[in-house]
DNA sequence: TAATAATGATAGTAAAACTATCATTTAATT
DNA sequence: AATTAAATGATAGTTTTACTATCATTATTA
């Protein structure tokens, strides 16, 4: 078998489909490469067009501007989680256990057994960690609300809301608790990595670790009210 | 009583303390107000020094750039919060209690009810929500950390971490919650304004639904294992 | 009153963040 | 195969940002 699944992001995000041609394709895999190796306030568009060998000015032709870049990034892998949550909790019966793998997703970097990723996904997932927010902490963000361009995270949010709600029908704040576990998935590591006084996660068993606070946090509190 | 508590910021913060002359506190109170209104990737030191009359040069004579000026603010209130922490709960016996107040405090905006505050402090108190993250976010952040500039955020995470440890010695991610406590409460707030579908917070009262979200969380979370 | 420090005024540089133009290559259509 | 259209490359140019440098002027302090 040897499907392709490609995900169709909304257009506003970019000038050009990028995954209509080969030079579309070089920009958003290196870009992840790039944006990983400077950070985004370092990466410049004149940067990458010297890595793959291509003008400014094309890359100009697909996005409008790095921050685009970030967000159709970002939107990407918010995408192919959703797809992922969805794919690997299908067949479950119990809600718990569909709670736990999500958990699972949301703290390691994305898997890739069906051989769709041909990028470094681990240089997407630590820009998620460390530059996602920045996706949507602008100015521009109700614009770019307006446009959808967000629909992706809230999607994903949504399902995972869904699922508490199922868990626990009387608990008030089931998109407040699934929107602090992704971001908090997220900070985490971050933390873990850069300010170890902010967590109690080790870099050893990292995953593992955020995982466990992660699972203790959420079950405890969807239990507190259950049945109230 | 007429006491002027002064906060105290890392000196390598500045390159010339802002506390220290009268231009150093316009650009304080200025650059709350300017960053508020530009958001920091649209604000520069040229549009400060021509809110506050003064040149671009001068400005940064007292802060090697904008980054810097937004890691001061932040820091400044982070030291501020923390004050406000150990004051408030200082003369409390309960330890639930004094959880219910940091949460209180963490989900408001800075209360100047000693009157030592003249700037905008909701402006500050959104800057830490919208902006307060990229503050560590960059590739800067271990320097940053080397040079101990993130004590502040750290003292307060820790603060509130031993209360956790207090109300339940056998939760094993006080730190952990902490920080996830400190981070939610900001952005539930930035969600409810600008993506309310990943938030179960209304516009109105925001602050207390955040409030109560978080404390039902904090509280389900560490009496789960209590006694465990 | 002299010395010192802070600010203002001005100028300048390098890079970032674009936009424009036109030639050339590649792909699609007839 | 010839024609046309679309994508890319090459080059150049503009405006803004993010600084640094210099020197004159105005406050402070000794």
């Amino acid at each position: 078998m040897d499907l392709k699944i490609s995900i169709r992001l909304n257009e506003k995000l970019f000038l050009r489909d990028p995954e209509s041609s080969d030079l579309g394709q070089r920009i958003f895999k290196y870009g992840i490469e790039m944006i990983h190796k400077l950070g985004l306030e370092s990466f410049t568009f004149k940067k990458l067009g010297e890595e793959i060998h291509t003008t400014e000015a094309s890359i100009y032709r697909y996005f409008e501007n790095k921050h685009r870049l970030l967000l159709y990034i970002i939107t990407w892998y918010w995408s192919y989680l959703e797809y992922q949550v969805v794919f690997n909790v299908n067949n479950m019966t119990d809600t718990e256990e569909k709670i736990r793998r999500v958990i699972d997703l949301l703290t390691h970097e994305l898997d890739d057994s069906l051989g769709q990723i041909d990028f470094n996904h681990k240089a997407l997932y630590d820009i998620v960690i460390s530059e996602s927010s920045k996706a949507y902490l602008s100015k521009e963000v109700d614009n770019n609300n307006s446009d959808h361009l967000f629909k992706p995270y809230k999607d994903l949010c949504n399902r995972i809301a869904v699922l508490f709600s199922e868990y626990n029908q009387s608990y008030a704040y089931p998109h407040s608790l699934a929107s602090t576990v992704i971001e908090a998935a997220h900070f985490q590591h971050y933390f873990a990595q850069h300010l170890p006084r902010l967590t109690d996660v080790r870099n050893q068993n990292e995953d593992q670790t955020i995982q466990a606070f992660l699972e203790h946090l959420v079950f405890s509190t969807l239990r507190e009210q259950k049945g109230v």
